[in-house]
RNA sequence: GGGCGCAUAGCUCAGCGGUAGAGCGCUUCCCUUACAAGGAAGAUGUCACAGGUUCGAUCCCUGUUGUGCCCACCA
């Protein structure tokens, strides 16, 4: 792989007219792409003296296929390691998918159902057997997908969490913080899922409003009678105390006392404690400690007993009448019961709160007295915090930090064993005397009668957490991880900054001595539809990205994402956008058929300045100006603001106008001609050049015929070379304004685009003279007599540019436009005038813009002369 | 209950102390020898509301309303 840039190429590969009037990317995309993968651009190369520049994939998940957040992601990360490939980085994009564990489990149980069968019938190894046969069958097509977007990832380095490596990783780090104590077994009250029938940690529960029934229980006979209110009924068989405030003068005289509780032989005790809130409800509560984290942090505090009352699968455990009931069934027998018994002392209010769901299955979660495994986070979180505090890591956008030290800063700590057979199994053993083996990834786990291995397995976010250097090698000091860590970007979505982001830093921190595992977090967006709105299943109005490639390109697709970049902010997108990008590839693919049936030159230097036209030296101030603007754009991560400005100066500069005029001078043939030809030539290279890392298809193509050269992707990125020409610009810009004002009045006058109109352009002393052949081609003026009247005229630089049009004016039409452009001109001059008879604003604004408005006066007040006379001249009608 | 963000053209969004912008849509004309997936010309906005700061506010400040997101163990 080497930069090819500086030899000069062999000519055009094709002949113009090979070139189809119209690009169809389907008969492109994929040739390219495996001549890509072949001649091996994406693979880095460790031992290069190259800078390195890493980007490592979020690993989608083995469960799905990309949808368009993916595609989204995968364009803008694409679009940096092109860019960073192009300047010359030893660049690595790696790839590679998640196992998912809760997640791909489910799937796999679902398939099993549909043949009516369970997990547990297959047992624990043919069952992660049948997972393993899934991820190849699905993770493929993921693949796949990556290909079709035109992903340059490092497919010889691609990884999987659960890799042979990588669970090396997983188990050498488990050990390092279990030794560190780190890593601790506790019994907790933890959001356990009972269908998934695992613990499952505080972020994968979503909590939604619910309409629950808030019922008041009489507790306690006669003078200890007391009324406490909840929503969980069902969990009254569990309680082992009443908590009341000690401040609170109601329940003052029952604190300490034992009182009856309903539907059981058993007495509880009343305890005061500062958490309850004598405000709420009737300020007393019942507390379960083995079935909520609030009752469970009271019963620590006054060493309650805990008492389980429901099985795994939230089914009532309790002996006697409720016995077998599930949760929620309980619940209304139990209160049915209490009624009987003239204990519902307030029948039952409706009240919205706030429940926890199963994030994996939407089943609500019960929160659950258990023992499980916990990452001690507190120095790991300090440690995460710092690194972005002190400047090591860049958030972007910067308001997105807040989001991320909120979280860091008050997290608890993690329950990361999951109750689960598909994941990195926990390495402890237990023996026969109730010994505990932590057990590293190069130690035999202990032999012998009664030894078993805990069964349990890590959240898959833990080994999510060592991505950034798991899959450079670590915890070998491999040549990838020296060369590669610290990764650079790591561009993700927002929604994960707490699952993923977060822990991928404290672990990246913790392993690699204190080094990050990024400098920059860019966080993006979520894809959303056209008007904004969500994606989701149950609006059907999900769009699959493949679809969308199969009918605009892989380009279409990719531009109308990065034009919709705006850092950090959601990104909508409809097929319409697409097709406005489909539309800009064709004009590029045009516009390049033109430069080649017109022989644009990429080869040896520019011509000197003198040499050139005012329009030539115009177009090549503007493309040092817009690579300097899109250079800049890029490394601030404004991919929304870069293709914005590509697409403009392409179109609208280089396309309607330099190619516009350049057709006269290609015509007229001689050292003009050449000149333009290698400046167009200059143009459309280093323009495609700009582009290929949003949309490299397209741009390897035409960029390739163009220059006959190897490929784009291998080119150097394009520099200002500080070529700067204000009197060009400001000329061009008169032209223009010029050529728009006479299409304008052609177009007022009724007169057909093509038709030739007899005219006289009168450019003596406008400076303008070198323009005129081009502007009378654009304008499609024929040469004409002496016997003209003029009837528009236009001040420019000074002097006039007399149209003379006789014969073809429509009178009335002329006159409401001279008079709309007087009535202009007229409200323009009074506004001027107020502006510069204030002597607040003379003293206080600066000199540039009161220069501006003199100015704009200036011309308001030619304008009105220039107008007044024309009118006048018009005749009768 | 806290925190953050957003309200700009019909739609989706940029912009930002000094004459309101883009894409799509819309109107009129045109198959002009790169392109009809195109060309030319054009219409459209009390920049949410109310105050304040300023010579000047869409932009800064305060409040109001509407709207979205994140976090939170009040039964």
């Amino acid at each position: 792989m080497t930069d090819n840039t500086q030899q000069p190429g062999p000519g055009p590969q094709r002949a113009p007219a090979d070139l189809p009037t119209q690009y169809a990317p389907a008969e492109v995309e994929g040739k390219l792409y495996d001549r890509w993968v072949e001649r091996g651009y994406f693979e880095a190369d460790a031992t290069s003296d190259k800078p390195p520049y890493t980007i490592v994939i979020p690993p989608p998940n083995v469960t799905g296929s990309l949808h368009l957040g993916h595609a989204f992601q995968h364009t803008l990360m694409d679009a940096l390691t092109r860019r960073k490939r192009m300047q010359g980085f030893e660049a690595l994009w790696l790839p590679g998918m998640d196992h998912a564990g809760i997640a791909t489990q489910n799937k796999v149980e679902q398939q099993l159902a549909e043949e009516g069968r369970s997990r547990q019938d297959l047992g624990r190894e043919e069952f992660t057997d049948r997972v393993w046969q899934w991820k190849e069958e699905y993770g493929g097509r993921i693949l796949g997908q990556m290909r079709r977007l035109g992903d340059g990832v490092d497919w010889s380095r691609e990884r999987f969490t659960m890799d042979e490596g990588l669970s090396r990783a997983v188990g050498t780090i488990f050990k390092r913080l279990h030794d560190d104590g780190l890593i601790y077994r506790a019994e907790r009250i933890i959001n356990w899922c009972p269908r998934c029938l695992t613990a499952i940690s505080d972020i994968e529960v979503d909590y939604q409003e619910d309409a629950g029934e808030l019922v008041s229980i009489a507790y306690g006979e006669g003078e200890d009678r007391l009324v406490v209110a909840t929503t969980r009924a069902e969990t009254m068989l569990g309680d082992t105390a009443v908590a009341v405030h000690p401040e609170d003068e109601r329940y003052r005289h029952l604190i300490g006392r034992q009182i009856k509780l309903p539907l059981t032989d058993r007495t509880i005790p009343v305890v005061a404690d500062e958490h309850v809130d004598p405000e709420f409800g009737t300020g007393a509560v019942k507390v379960t400690p083995a079935h909520d984290p609030n009752d469970f942090a009271i019963g620590r505090r006054h060493d309650l007993p805990s008492l389980t009352v429901m099985d795994e699968r939230g089914v009532i455990t309790v002996p006697g009448p409720f016995e077998g009931l599930d949760r929620f069934e309980a619940r209304s027998t139990i209160v049915s019961a209490l009624r009987e018994q003239g204990r519902i002392v307030a029948e039952k209010r409706p009240y919205l709160h706030a429940v926890g769901h199963c994030s994996r299955c939407q089943t609500t979660v019960e929160p659950r007295l258990s023992m499980q495994w916990w990452v001690k986070v507190g120095p790991l979180a300090q440690e995460a915090g710092d690194a972005v505090r002190d400047g090591r890591v860049a958030i972007h956008p910067p308001e997105m930090a807040k989001r991320y030290f909120d979280w860091v800063d008050n997290m608890h700590d993690w329950c990361i064993s999951r109750q689960l057979w598909w994941g990195h199994r926990i390495p402890v053993w237990y023996g026969p005397n109730g010994e505990t083996v932590c057990v590293g990834p190069d130690e035999e786990p202990p032999t012998g009668e009664g030894w078993t291995q805990d069964s349990d397995v890590l959240d898959t976010w833990f080994s999510s957490g060592l991505w950034p250097f798991s899959t450079l090698g670590w915890p070998e000091q491999t040549s990838d991880l020296k060369k590669f860590y610290p990764t650079d970007t790591l561009l993700t979505g927002h929604d994960i900054i707490f699952f993923w982001v977060a822990r991928m830093m404290m672990f990246g921190l913790y392993a690699l001595d204190g080094t990050p595992p990024f400098r920059t977090i860019a966080l993006t967006g979520l894809v959303r539809d056209e008007h904004g709105k969500k994606m989701s299943k149950s609006f059907g109005n999900v769009v699959d990205p493949l679809d969308w490639m199969d009918r605009y390109g892989a380009d279409a697709v990719r531009f109308t994402l990065a034009r919709g970049a705006n850092p950090g902010a959601d990104v909508p997108i409809g097929e319409d956008w697409v097709q406005a990008s489909r539309n800009f590839a064709n004009k590029l693919w045009n516009a390049t058929r033109f430069a080649l049936i017109n022989g644009a030159t990429v080869d040896g230097p520019l011509p000197a300045a003198e040499r050139m036209s005012a329009t030539d030296r115009w177009i090549l101030s503007r493309l040092d100006a817009v690579v300097a603007e899109a250079d800049a754009g890029y490394e601030d991560y404004q991919f929304a603001k870069v293709s914005d400005l590509l697409f403009h100066f392409a179109w609208d500069e280089v396309f309607d106008w330099y190619v516009e005029l350049s057709k006269t001078v290609f015509a007229a043939g001689g050292e003009p001609a050449d000149v333009s030809r290698r400046v167009l030539g200059e143009v459309l290279d280093r323009t495609l050049r700009l582009l290929h890392p949003i949309v490299p298809f397209v741009t390897e193509e035409l960029w390739t015929t163009l220059t006959g050269r190897e490929s784009v992707v291998v080119a150097a990125w394009p520099e200002d070379t500080g070529f700067r020409d204000a009197a060009a610009e400001a000329e061009l810009a008169t032209v223009r304004r010029v050529v728009t004002e006479i299409r304008r009045f052609r177009a007022d006058q009724g007169l057909q685009p093509g038709q030739r109109v007899p005219a006289r352009l009168e450019l003596d002393g406008t400076g303008l003279a070198g323009h005129e052949e081009a502007m009378r081609a654009l304008l499609r003026l024929q040469p004409a007599g002496d016997a003209f009247e003029a009837t528009a005229t236009l001040p420019v630089a000074g002097a006039t540019v007399a149209l003379d049009l006789s014969g073809v004016i429509d009178v009335e039409a002329e006159r409401k436009r001279l008079q709309k452009d007087l009535a202009a001109a007229e409200k323009e001059l009074k506004q001027t005038t107020a502006k510069l008879g204030n002597e607040g604003f003379l003293a206080k604004a600066p000199a540039p813009v009161v220069e501006k408005i003199r100015a704009r006066q200036a011309t308001a007040e030619a304008d009105i002369t220039r107008l007044t006379g024309q009118l006048e001249r018009l005749p009768r009608g």
